[in-house]
DNA sequence: ACTATTTTGTAGCGTCCGCTCCAGAATCGT
DNA sequence: ACGATTCTGGAGCGGACGCTACAAAATAGT
């Protein structure tokens, strides 16, 4: 009945999440997205809406690609503890070989734009809680698993274990060494630690 | 020998601050700036240079004033323990007392400034280095006074005393309620703990 | 082939950006 | 009182911003 676009909608979405991702929401313009998706402005205003409605798709897409890609598959290959344990190191590698230290874009839109957008900040506070539950889940696995202490209480540990993650995650873009972000998380990890008590 | 400046260089600076540290860098304006200051735009560029000088003179202030005094202020008035749970109480205070989120000016810059600004990442990363210092400092001092365990690696719990800091500062962002801070910081507490083992 | 409908590139809207220029006001030494 | 020097407010530069208007191009049903 009509002209059929001419690109994929999501594939070229996996282009704006990289700029949003590097640079951030205030800091990327409309023409450099409309440049990196290879379409033109008006393409990008008729497909996705305004630049805020791009960011919050690109939000999305980054949390479903990157984020819940990350937890269901560690938690398919890991038994509980370890799923945990793998998450933490897997930050780690990768804050350490990310050369454009784009760090997390979830991270980044909770300091950026989350505080000046109450819509947006919901939806970014959604997302690290979803983080959270994965450690919360985990440890509760663990626990019926004898594979942690007892005496370890799943609500207050998975919130630890999200700050802890968050606290890597800020430090990563100031440049810090691999030794630094170990300290970080190792106490926590040494939580874990012993099969029962 | 010629015209005196209408203005406190230090006091107006003080506004800057607040500008920058509300909205970060990209966001504030000259003109922001300039009228929360009550100086016009030549007057700030005659003073301050250019608006990135003026952002380091500002992350300058906010170091000296916030940081800095906080650190000193506790280390004067507490033992050395607990001077570092003082420390993380009073941010998760402050951090539910402030309606706007602001969080803390360093928190932000090593977000939204560092990874793009190689200069300033610098410096940025050398504040937060002085808050680790300070957790070292005195996690020494408490193992020497027998406050904490013997088996404290302060070189170690330092590094994740820094990352359970600014995680608290992250989630704090997004509206975080007071209980998920603490559960945040408390695993951190509790390594201090007991008097010697 | 023709029409209805949607997509596309381009040009451009009004606004704000960081920053500079400049004439006048204010203050010093003399 | 006067000249030298610095500060001040305002106008405005060139350019980038988010976004829109519009005509040409492309498609599916008839």
């Amino acid at each position: 009945m009509a002209r059929l676009k001419a690109f994929d909608e999501d594939r070229v979405l996996d282009q704006a999440v990289d700029c949003f991702w590097a640079r951030g929401y205030e800091a990327t313009s409309v023409r450099d997205l409309a440049e990196a998706m290879g379409i033109g402005g008006a393409s990008l205003y008729n497909t996705y809406g305004d630049k805020r409605a791009l960011f919050t798709r690109s939000l999305e897409r980054y949390a479903n690609r990157s984020m819940r890609e990350r937890i269901a598959r560690l938690e398919s290959e890991n038994r509980p503890k370890e799923a945990i344990e793998a998450f933490l190191a897997e930050i780690i590698d990768r804050s350490i070989g990310d050369p454009d230290r784009k760090g997390c874009m979830l991270v980044n839109s909770a300091l950026d734009v989350a505080p000046h957008d109450a819509a947006i900040g919901k939806v970014v506070a959604g997302y690290l809680d979803e983080i959270r539950a994965f450690f919360r889940r985990n440890i509760e696995a663990a626990r019926k698993a004898n594979q942690v202490p007892r005496s370890l209480d799943p609500e207050a540990t998975s919130g630890h274990l999200l700050g802890v993650l968050l606290g890597i995650r800020v430090l990563a873009r100031t440049g810090a060494r691999r030794r630094l972000l170990e300290s970080v998380a190792q106490p926590a990890l040494d939580l874990l630690g012993g099969k029962s008590r």
